[in-house]
DNA sequence: AGCGGGTGTGCAACCGGTTGCACATTTGTC
DNA sequence: GACAAATGTGCAACCGGTTGCACACCCGCT
């Protein structure tokens, strides 16, 4: 059906060498020869199989972008910066959908399979050696999101998450806030253990800050809506609750107001990333910035760049957060 | 690096041939000889590479999944679900993000370089003649939350917009609303005009209707926030809109009660698609359902049967809406 | 023992490209 | 005009698999 390279040397009158050479750049091809071939290639719509050349070159320039989160909301946003800054380098992402996959072995064969160029690990609930996993099978990695650790195995792209926690806890306390709540993520996932951890070393800086703790079961509005219902049943709310991630916070928005409680009048949120519909004026949600485009960015630099260079030293790449006031906290006095 | 079909056969001490068989389902290979070769593959880690197969099968297992909509909520739906329909079926989708691109030929050129087994074009705006070019490029391809048009070039799969733009004219009517709004999304985007066709014809049917029309920049909460806040100032609103989307009206709704208004006692609100969105208790949106799952089910079952039998009949696969009573229109009297 | 049919395996060509090497041709230099 | 260097092109091998064909082998049957 579609030309091939024998198709396009034969209209030409030269060999398949000739036309290979005409069509990779930098490589010598007399100007009236390229002429004739470029003439015959149009004339046939011929391309050049990546596939096929990626036999001999050993690439594919295809990368593995791996996810699991695929209900909160700012992925959508993570998607599409990933696939355009990849795009706009001749990448081409090859995606695969975790859904509840812990073991990385499946994608790791898979992405073999495929001869991918390089992976990108998007999620901030893996664990470290999930990423491990790809590098040990002798792929370039990047783990986006992921936790941050001083000597990472593979290129880790992120936010600090016990810092953030911290910066939770201080901006909680100089508004005034004394007795407050972590409602985190699942107990499992790295970015809801860091996120606790910064958060209860931020308050122990304060004598006088008192603190309890909830997981919701995932990263979704019903998850943080469920258990901030329960909270409300339970036992007396805290006075304000940093949430694991704006979605868990939207979903507490609105069990507080179903519960008739106003926000943040009788109970304060505060929640993290920042996404878009954190803005939403009928959200409004304070809330700590997550440098996504800036994270997505340097991620697809680094594995662009690691596949070039594979003996690469893999760092941790940090990027700061900052808190993003808007209408769930009481103003600080 | 990685162990080749040459590899396996010389530690197993028999021929390429006799390894590729092993691993092909349905060859002929001695049970002796089948193990040995597993052995041999096994401590070698070995994995046949679907590319270098794919050149001789034909077959790469890779779908181009096309794309425009990275801002609409309801995608990241879309994306996992489309992900895991083709992962189920041992497709790979290779995810192509468009970006105000609406000339196919970028993409085309593309997917065939990748030599993808089939394509799905992702979206409600795309012209029918978008999803034609893959096919005329020889390609399988469908077009989900395409345009419904009774004898289509390729497949089409998804719900017929006049129809549910005249269910929304019903509902509304039946609400004992008279003077009504349409508040769609961009004007050149085939869902916005079909919806808006069966909405002006389904309220043709009642000769004391009265409508008017304008247009949101995009399918996208800020565009239908700013559309809205500027129908409050321009002139007397109408009892009820119809939003080309839920996301445009979740945005018109930040905005009407921005301005004082009351939802739905002041104004009504009817959106479409049902997203996962619109049931969250603080939007409890009135809205005509999409049957998403189903038409992505559909899709992917179509595309996959369109590579194995090329020359098969397109038709247009059209899912039917239900309205979905929530909190944003007034109660049927 | 002889024969027919089925099963298992290797050879070699092929898929659609790339690339080292050898050689021919052009170009530049004095 | 002679010679070296630079440039352009084809041959053939290779990337990692698949597959048609030929052939060897084993089995059961008369």
């Amino acid at each position: 059906m579609a030309a091939t390279l024998k198709d396009v040397a034969e209209r030409a009158g030269v060999s398949r060498s000739a036309v290979s050479r005409a069509f990779t750049k930098g490589a010598s091809v007399a100007p009236a020869t390229r002429r004739r071939i470029e003439q015959a290639a149009d004339a046939l719509g011929y391309r050049p199989n990546a596939l096929a050349s990626s036999l001999t070159t050993g690439r594919t320039k295809m990368i593995g972008l791996v996810s699991n989160n695929f209900h909160n909301p700012i992925f959508l946003t993570v998607f599409d910066l990933f696939t355009r800054a990849l795009q706009d380098r001749g990448l081409r992402p090859l995606l695969v959908n975790l859904t509840d996959e812990t073991d990385p072995d499946n994608s790791v064969r898979m992405l073999r399979q495929y001869s991918v160029d390089g992976v990108i690990v998007a999620s901030s609930t893996l664990p470290v050696s999930f990423a491990e996993a790809f590098h040990a099978a002798g792929m370039p990695v990047v783990h986006s999101f992921g936790r941050h650790v001083t000597f990472p195995k593979v290129d880790v792209i992120g936010i600090d998450n016990i810092a953030a926690g911290r910066m939770a806890a201080e901006t909680l306390y100089r508004r005034g806030y004394r007795n407050v709540g972590f409602l985190g993520g699942p107990a499992n996932a790295t970015s809801t253990q860091d996120r606790y951890t910064g958060f209860a070393e931020g308050l122990s800086r304060h004598a006088e800050m008192s603190l309890t703790t909830s997981y919701a079961a995932g990263y979704a509005f019903e998850a943080g809506r469920d258990e901030m219902l329960r909270l409300c049943e339970a036992a007396p709310l805290a006075e304000a609750y940093f949430c694991g991630d704006d979605v868990l916070s939207i979903g507490a928005l609105s069990a507080l107001q179903d519960k008739g409680l106003r926000v943040p009048d009788d109970v304060g949120l505060i929640g993290l990333n920042n996404m878009a519909m954190a803005q939403w004026q009928n959200i409004n949600l304070t809330t700590i910035s997550n440098p996504v485009s800036q994270i997505i960015e340097k991620s697809v630099e680094l594995v662009a760049s690691s596949v070039e260079n594979p003996d690469h030293r893999p760092a941790a790449h940090t990027f700061s957060c900052t808190v993003v006031e808007r209408g769930t906290l009481r103003p600080e006095s």
